[in-house]
DNA sequence: CCCCTGTGTGAACGCTTTGTGAACGAGGCG
DNA sequence: CGCCTCGTTCACAAAGCGTTCACACAGGGG
């Protein structure tokens, strides 16, 4: 995910917490100009302004957004409890709001409902691994950019190895937490689906899982080599 | 203006003060039948739901306005700070929501904000996804400019799965999300529904419903890749 | 070098899942 | 009452996919 605009900079220590324990990435700006030169590629995906300390530079920045100049949606604005009355909802200025002192966790909660709101959703949950990527949603597997046709069982165990770079697991450990618990079949059908599965990464990336002699199969290089 | 329902009947004292204070007519319900029963004659022109002392009542309600029982707009939520973690945002069963204990004030800018927003038509009426068009104020459909004639149930199974591009279903999931919380009945009824869907969009934009084995459906393509 | 164990490979079988057509029944309307 | 629409269910067909098997090949130890 591209990180939020977070105005200002340094934004205060509530804030950079809030947006840290929640695992949201972010650039702050202390001017107009670093919006532009701090710019992702994608763009941003939305801001987090802060009218505490500095209320005037903090609408002006709501305007040229929303004017238009810097396509970016959603805006949370931070106030605090005595900038309430004074809060100009004609303009039109933000999508949602946050008060000081915020409960823990509202700060979370007001992101991810804007997200939601906005269409983009919440970022989607991805299992990555250099190349490779599963998105859990939308049950689409993709290496080097290249959308991958894997089949359901072939997803499952794919997606549970890649969330355990690096460990073995024998073909009985993969058969009970990918097949189920009370799964009773032939261990060598673990085989032939790393086999297919190793086929559809590609010769580039068939090395991706290894086979352990005796012992089972590891996704991803071992953690200490 | 007619008065806001209010859930449940009497509210916190915190709840019915503020509103007076902000100047809100409102009516206390107790369940949902006094919904029906207390209604406005310009229908509810928004709701202020408590989840605080009955969350399953509270959340029911708010599942009922948004299933389009009750046509509403806006709905603000009021929640303790230890029920945010568990706030499920997917479901899309509230506008905005206020933690409490909130600030003096905060919650008659949450109001306003409210109905600033609904009033301009930030809500969007239309669902559109590349040349399918579904107008949910007049409950038509389009594609590349045909208009769609579809059933009740197709239009809302569509525009269930339109608004949320790429995300795979089970059948489980759209009967409950589609069909209703607590509806009981075949798996494959879906099927149907979405095999009658495919037909009225035509061979050309048949694979924009596509079927993921073992799991359920998607609607169009997934936007990471 | 040989043997034994473990793994890769290709193909075939058979179950599960899904598509498809049709029928049934509830509800609305003339 | 008869006709229509629409949601649901059922039975059957078709396809997809997981599993298994037989065999070839590789690695390691004696």
């Amino acid at each position: 995910m591209e990180p939020l605009l977070v105005y200002p900079d340094p934004p205060p220590p509530v804030l950079s917490q809030g947006l840290d324990l929640g695992g949201y990435p972010w650039t702050g700006v202390g001017s107009e100009a670093d919006v532009e030169r701090l710019e992702p590629v994608d763009g941003w995906p939305g801001a987090v302004v802060v009218a505490v300390t500095d209320p005037e530079g903090a609408f002006a920045l709501c305007r040229a957004i929303r004017k238009g100049d810097i396509p970016l949606e959603p805006v949370l604005l931070i106030v605090s409890a005595e900038q309430l009355p004074d809060l100009d909802l004609r303009e039109d200025l933000f999508d949602d709001f946050c008060v000081l002192p915020f409960q823990a966790g509202e700060l979370d909660v007001r992101l991810k409902h804007l997200f939601h709101k906005t269409g983009r959703g919440t970022r989607p949950e991805l299992v990555e691994y250099g190349e490779l990527a599963l998105n859990l949603e939308t049950y689409q597997a993709a290496i080097s950019g290249k959308p991958l046709d894997l089949t359901y069982m072939e997803y499952e165990l794919l997606k549970f190895l890649a969330s355990h770079p690096g460990k073995v697991f024998t073909r009985e450990t993969l058969l009970s937490r990918v097949w189920g618990y009370e799964y009773y079949g032939g261990a060598r059908t673990v085989d032939v689906h790393v086999r297919r599965l190793r086929a559809k990464l590609g010769e580039e990336h068939a090395g991706l899982i290894q086979t352990v002699r005796s012992v089972g199969y590891r996704f991803g290089q071992s953690r200490w080599m």
